[in-house]
DNA sequence: CGGCGGCTGTCAGGCCGCTGTCAGGTCCGT
DNA sequence: ACGGACCTGACAGCGGCCTGACAGCCGCCG
């Protein structure tokens, strides 16, 4: 996790620095608002808290020129106490969340978390198993890297089994959560399933335990 | 046993808090669809009730987002009747479970309880005995550390012997465990398994009692 | 509207591992 | 030493599971 302090108060910024290090951030800082323009630019930050009050470039402008420009790291700005109106005008440059001065490092510590936290939600979902990955956004799969062409039911199927694949999963548990309606299918529809996904998936993906269940392949304690 | 309701209309929400209250849960509410968001992917809960008709932010979205960032817990999709759509995108968003409103609230306690329960098992569900290790998430077992492959009627067997390993379990227990017709079978198809399961894992694990039953072998009160 | 193709449940057939049964053999308690 | 409780190996039937084929359903498109 990479940070970048933008804070021309020398002693704020060694304190921030000193905060978001303990809390494992790994911390460049600056003081000067063109050169914080200018790595904000071009340097890939997960993070960036901004003053608003620098010397040479004001901190709004600088966050308006990055997101005109595409950058979408979380940006968390300072404001003076009570200046209301700096808010507002931060929210409209494209700030993620603000701060009023002072503030209390844990709770600075705790927003720059979470903010962190939420821009890794905004990429692609993804979830791994072994080779096999499923992009819960997209609703797509791929295996070692090529994707893989799976219909809703096979899909659902396999993101159940990836968000609990930590178990195996009972073929009842399976069937209620494919088909919702509880009465016993006497049917063998779900192994038809599993068939159709095994052609697509190859071997070594979808594994069945004789009498237990189902579950992805890489179910470390063995056989 | 913490739960997140996540519900915009009020009645509908204090009627859920009051009802999963009274089921014994701990309940916390958000009516709003980015708080809701922010709570489930930085609190943990044991259990997210989740409205899909949300204020600025949907629920369905909410729901990728937390699975994307790899949180777990079980959660529990309420839809509109008939939205059978918004069921399947549920599921395909990876919700644990689903509601139709309206609902009977004794079975919405009793799908979240069933819920919760399902999901106790995530942790290291170890359970132990001498040198036999008893995985209850993998179903598998495992002789100081080296993996045994067992069938499914062993392993009830293994189970049932783990969970009451302080006392001498007689053959018609075990039978009646197994195979719940209490007709007394006058077979030996306990003593056959028995048999196969000490050829797996070997002398010193499953003790006998002459005349009064099985036990798993470390049995702590004097020999 | 009608054909077409993809998706999916059903059916029949088959494989093979699991498991009860049987026929002994062994061990223990009395 | 005897009887019964228990063990063991062999074996055959069953049932869980797999698979290919087929048909109904539905959306798509001309």
């Amino acid at each position: 996790m990479r940070v970048l302090v933008v804070e021309d108060d020398a002693r704020i910024a060694s304190d921030l620095g000193a905060a978001l290090e303990s809390a494992g951030f790994r911390v460049e800082s600056c003081a000067d608002g063109e050169a914080a323009w200018f790595l904000g630019d071009t340097e890939d930050y997960d993070l960036v808290v901004l003053d608003l009050g620098l010397p040479r470039l004001d901190g709004l402008t600088i966050l308006k020129r990055w997101r005109g420009n595409g950058r979408e790291m979380p940006v968390l700005v300072l404001t003076a106490r009570g200046a209301w109106t700096e808010r507002v005008e931060g929210i409209d440059a494209g700030a993620d969340d603000y701060l009023p001065k002072p503030f209390r490092m844990e709770e600075l510590v705790a927003r720059a978390r979470a903010l962190v936290r939420r821009a890794a939600g905004r990429g692609s979902a993804l979830q791994e198993a072994g080779d096999l990955v499923i992009d819960t956004n997209r609703m797509s799969v791929s295996l070692r890297g090529v994707p893989v062409s799976v219909t809703a039911l096979e899909y659902r199927l396999l993101s159940y089994l990836m968000l609990h694949r930590a178990r195996i999963i009972p073929p009842v548990e399976l069937l209620e959560h494919l088909y919702g309606d509880d009465d016993a299918r006497e049917t063998n529809a779900l192994e038809a399933v599993i068939t159709r996904l095994r052609r697509k998936l190859g071997p070594g993906v979808l594994g069945t335990r004789r009498g237990f269940g189902y579950h992805l392949e890489p179910l470390e304690p063995g056989e």
